[in-house]
DNA sequence: TGTGAAAACTGAACTAG
DNA sequence: CTAGTTCAGTTTTCACA
């Protein structure tokens, strides 16, 4: 599917705004209200708009601290990513995993409440992963800037 | 302020149901629809419901490929800092900028269309950044998962 | 918690380019 | 024929009792 500027304009603003009434933002891009909706709806039923979630303040609900947990496993065999990849999906403080290039390593992205919470988890979880070779953390001291919007 | 189950409970909707009607979400979490609307805006007001937004499908939007960059600096004083942090906040393709625990080391995530197009943002725009010494590239060959939902 | 007026949503019928 | 508009019935929101 082909975007024209019309779209790209919704998407910009629904990225930020993701429950600004249909009326509004049928203003801020320019068209009647069901015009746009049924822009926006062709862009949900394409599944370029994916989803709609609500935020939360990190600090707000104790978790201010983000960690990145590099790990390089055993082997690359499909039954050593899967069952690690299996287990990692269960911890819940763990919001990315991302297989990446080279031998069989991982990077993860995990919230703590603090170093000590951390312990924690990687007592009772990633240290009990399966197949790790070597793991290594990295505390982000201060997140400068953080966002879901792709640039469209 | 202090949240009680049902608090966690609306927070976990809200996370992945952002739209959800007033209606629907009292009924998920068995309050009358009024006392849920006050909740939510009790949570809105107090900042720890920050945001709502559309995700988007990075694929269907061309930008299927996610990098991560390591780089350090030549030096830990503010204004090294202060005028690295202002050039990333002008690249849309860098969606998180984290300063790390150890000798002014960042990492940024990105988003590219391909191992070309980074090369392309490389040239443009991370090796014109100030007081750079050192840059290390990783790619993610595939994401395993991503949430934006924190565990409440 | 329940109520009701005001706002928003959303589909149908219609129109212009 | 595609993309826009107006209009009207329905649903949702949200302030107040």
């Amino acid at each position: 599917m082909t975007l024209d500027d019309i779209d790209r304009r919704i998407l910009r603003v629904l990225q930020k705004q993701g429950r600004i009434s249909n009326a509004d933002l049928s203003d801020k891009v320019g068209l009647s209200p069901s015009a746009c909706h049924r822009r926006v709806q062709r862009l949900e039923d394409e599944g370029i708009l994916r989803d709609y979630v609500a935020l939360l303040d990190a600090r707000k609900i104790g978790l201010p601290t983000t960690v990145f947990v590099e790990i390089r496993l055993q082997g690359q065999a499909d039954d050593i990513l899967d069952s690690f990849e299996a287990e990692v999906k269960r911890v819940p403080e763990v919001l990315e995993c991302h297989l990446m290039t080279g031998t069989a390593d991982y990077l993860l992205k995990v919230v703590v409440d603090s170093t000590e919470d951390f312990a924690r988890i990687h007592r009772q979880h990633l240290s009990r992963l399966p197949g790790v070779q070597q793991m290594q953390t990295s505390f982000a001291l201060r997140t400068v800037f953080k966002t879901t919007a792709l640039p469209v």
